[in-house]
DNA sequence: CCAAAAGTGTTATTGATACACCCATGC
DNA sequence: GCATGGGTGTATCAATAACACTTTTGG
């Protein structure tokens, strides 16, 4: 930007931030990054950076994900912008959040997990974090639950093909309810969503259960 | 911000571009600004400004308010944050989009119609707007036709007072459909949102009508 | 008395909820 | 044969949708 031109106007840092959920051993659980540097060393915060040059919101999204967790074939969606003038005591500094759906299988290769500095915490139970990052959190949860409760957005927390009594314990642990296996069953089949795979989960000493998958891995809303 | 440190990042100009709507002759209708500098010089484009230094986004938001239409108690949202490296001709410059209701009786006061350069054009047959203004409005749209169906987020478009054929009127303009009279009554009354004012409305030769107000005037989610 | 909008109930349909037992497999 | 999770149907209740006439006022 011409800087004589626009000296009145503030020109702060750009940043984006991820909350990135994933469900493991029936928990919603958040990324969370420790910081090393100053302000608030030593502090939790979700991962975030910089937006570059050139870089589209998206993009840069797109790029802490694949930073922090080595995957980029994800749900992503912008969330909200945070820019309280005092947000950062470094500067100016205004943050476009977003939030991103993994499913838990995609970090279960051990390289993605090891990573010093990286913790997957339960929402619940989230340490106080740094920045106004306690606020992005608290507002991304409430938009995954209410958008899992009136659209198919738990496939981002899914792997491609699941069983349905998978998809009941992702609804039960957003939502933190308990769900009716034969209504639920009789809901989900009636959006039209779902399809068989033809193929059955073999593990356990019980009877198989059919594999289903999304018919289309995108939002769609119900209603 | 301290420049030797961020040069490589990205110092984005940040603007605040409002959708601002009211119901008008039965139609959605969005204040427009034409633009008389390039670049869009000559188009109609939604008002906005910059960010001005200490400013939170919000406050910025009811700065544009205040200023394009005089008026500043008014429902106010943020909707997006818009961000194409290659949006604004001129420089990297994103924009934190807001979404604004109004009845229309706040602006009957005539100096508040009478500038030029402002026009309020019904939602369907907007022109070409600078920028990515189009791609702004209809999100906004969306989010307004979204939020009224599972909210009562039309408060936002009524005064104080007002006939229950007032509210209906306001929902068929903002969903584009007829609704049938009792079903609708029946419906929002039982909300408990509303309470009637204990007045009538006189005007016309026919039955009065009852006043009646919202008992909040914030948001609720229905359900 | 006519025009105009206000106000009011009942029935049918649809969708949501509650609820319990048999099935297929591995060990 | 027993433990484990998979898979299925019906009856009740609640919410929504369809539908038409009487009332009150001003002119």
């Amino acid at each position: 930007m011409n800087d004589t031109k626009y000296a009145k106007y503030e020109q702060p840092g750009v940043t984006i931030d991820l909350v990135i959920f994933t469900v493991d051993e029936d928990q919603l659980k958040v990324l969370l990054v420790k910081r090393a540097e100053e302000p608030f060393a030593g502090y939790w915060s979700i991962p975030g950076g910089f937006l570059q040059k050139g870089e589209s919101l998206d993009d840069a999204a797109l790029q802490v994900m694949e930073e922090k967790t080595g995957v980029s074939d994800v749900y992503l969606e912008q969330l909200y912008t945070f820019g309280r003038p005092d947000r950062d005591p470094r500067a100016r500094i205004i943050t476009v959040s977003y939030f991103a759906l993994i499913p838990w299988k995609k970090l279960a290769q051990p390289e993605s997990r090891k990573v010093t500095g990286l913790a997957w915490s339960p929402v619940d139970t989230a340490p106080e974090l740094a920045f106004d990052h306690n606020e992005i959190l608290d507002y991304a949860v409430k938009r995954l639950r209410a958008k899992a409760s009136y659209s198919n957005i738990v496939y981002g927390l899914l792997p491609e093909a699941f069983r349905l009594s998978d998809l009941q314990k992702i609804y039960e642990t957003i939502i933190a309810a308990k769900l009716d296996k034969r209504n639920f069953r009789k809901r989900m089949l009636a959006t039209g969503l779902l399809e068989e795979t033809g193929k059955k989960d073999l593990v356990g000493a019980h009877r198989p259960a059919r594999l289903y998958r999304f018919k289309k891995r995108e939002v769609v809303y119900l209603d």
